[in-house]
DNA sequence: GACTTAAGTAGCAAATAGACACTAATTGCG
DNA sequence: CGCAATTAGTGTCTATTTGCTACTTAAGTC
């Protein structure tokens, strides 16, 4: 009776008791930010891609490997989010989680038994895995004015309305156009192809690449706007 | 022999397998940021605040309850940093840490058996621990931004120049008096108090404290300067 | 050819950031 | 006391950045 009521008690040592790896991938999906996640066919309804980490390699390193070998090509970033171990469930039931966060680019396919769902519609994951996503989507936020993030969501070649586009998904909010572009030009990030984009009605527009060219006095601003 | 050649394997389930639990405790002193540090009477010379982490617990309550016990009291703030499992040596040979990088105010007197070292002066550290120091300031850097650590690490009244050297130590650059306090009088985040302080030589300084009024229209901006 | 749609640009006005120069209040010293 | 030195705090000018409106360009649709 007792280990009923405290279940990790009762475990073996073992797999168990050991540390979960999980993977919150990401990417644009038309108008929503998607995150890639297993269905099953019993509760919970779906699961984040997880694994239980072999604690005797690097932990960096397994991460991106296991996203490889579940995505079938290396994420075009990944960075660790956190270890997460409050009382919430897990699927393995493991009582710590290390997870991380991997961006693909748009109108990458789903991997055999692997699904993308939007992250607003995101339902039946296990309680620990629900705030792993949110966390993941947090940590995208704060770090897409320091990496690449909105540039590897897209394709090597890519339109500055589908940057933009981006960049809108991840802050949340409409953007002006011809400021982003301005502010774009003016960090000197991306470079023009010579090839165009036709895309059904109107104007084709222009393919670029992301080429970030050095620029000295690059130095952090003080912001207090998002203080308090 | 089998067992020699994993050692993870050749460990009985206990401490010496489980996570540890880091952390790094900031402050401001002088000009420079310090972190608290235990010294070693043998290699390696000095290490951080640890325990072995109880994976029966919420990691972030025990995270802060290690801290206010290690302290004394409360951190103002505190954040975990991730986890840490590669190759690199850690006091307690564990072979996963999650770390956690914690604030406390200026002047506030090192526990008993520890002190306070510039990060700039650190040595001695097991190479581990020196690691989660470099992403433990790199993280205060990164979410100074989005939390008021600076404010956090003066006391609860301080004066404008006092949060200016804060922010020049964090920032890693001077900034120019008169734009610090104008942007900081746009974000209603401090009010003054009645009091001045004279410290020494100088005009006597007025003293104010962090009182974020709520402001609506908060809207993350983008930024593409610290990017490529 | 006229209408629609989307890409891309020009130019203006408001807000912001950086800098200089100043005033204010205190200590130290002759 | 009177004056230099030192630190706090402010006024204002200018250059840059940002938000916006309105425009031009190039395609598809009817």
């Amino acid at each position: 009776m007792r280990e009923r009521l405290r279940p990790s008690a009762a475990r073996a040592p073992g797999a168990s008791v050991g540390t979960s790896l999980d993977l919150v991938c990401c990417t644009a999906a038309g108008r929503h930010l998607a995150v890639l996640v297993e269905p099953g066919e019993r509760v919970p309804a779906c699961a984040l891609p997880w694994t239980m980490l072999d604690p005797t390699v690097a932990i960096d390193a397994a991460a991106s490997r296991f996203a490889r070998d579940r995505l079938g090509r290396a994420p075009v970033w990944i960075a660790q989010v956190g270890a997460s171990g409050d009382g919430r469930r897990h699927p393995s039931g493991a009582l710590l989680s290390v997870s991380y966060v991997a961006v693909v680019p748009t109108a990458t396919p789903a991997p055999e038994g692997m699904e993308w769902v939007a992250v607003t519609a995101l339902a039946g994951l296990a309680s620990r895995q629900q705030a792993m996503v949110a966390t993941a989507v947090g940590a995208l936020r704060d770090r897409m004015d320091i990496a690449p993030i909105a540039f590897r969501m897209l394709s090597a070649e890519f339109t500055l309305s589908e940057l933009q586009q981006v960049y809108e998904l991840l802050l949340g909010r409409r953007l002006h156009k011809a400021s982003f572009r301005r502010a774009l030009q003016g960090a000197y990030l991306v470079e023009p192809t010579d090839s165009w984009r036709s895309e059904g009605r109107g104007r084709p527009a222009q393919l670029f690449r992301y080429a970030p060219r050095i620029r000295r006095g690059v130095r952090r601003s003080v912001r207090f706007e998002l203080l308090g």
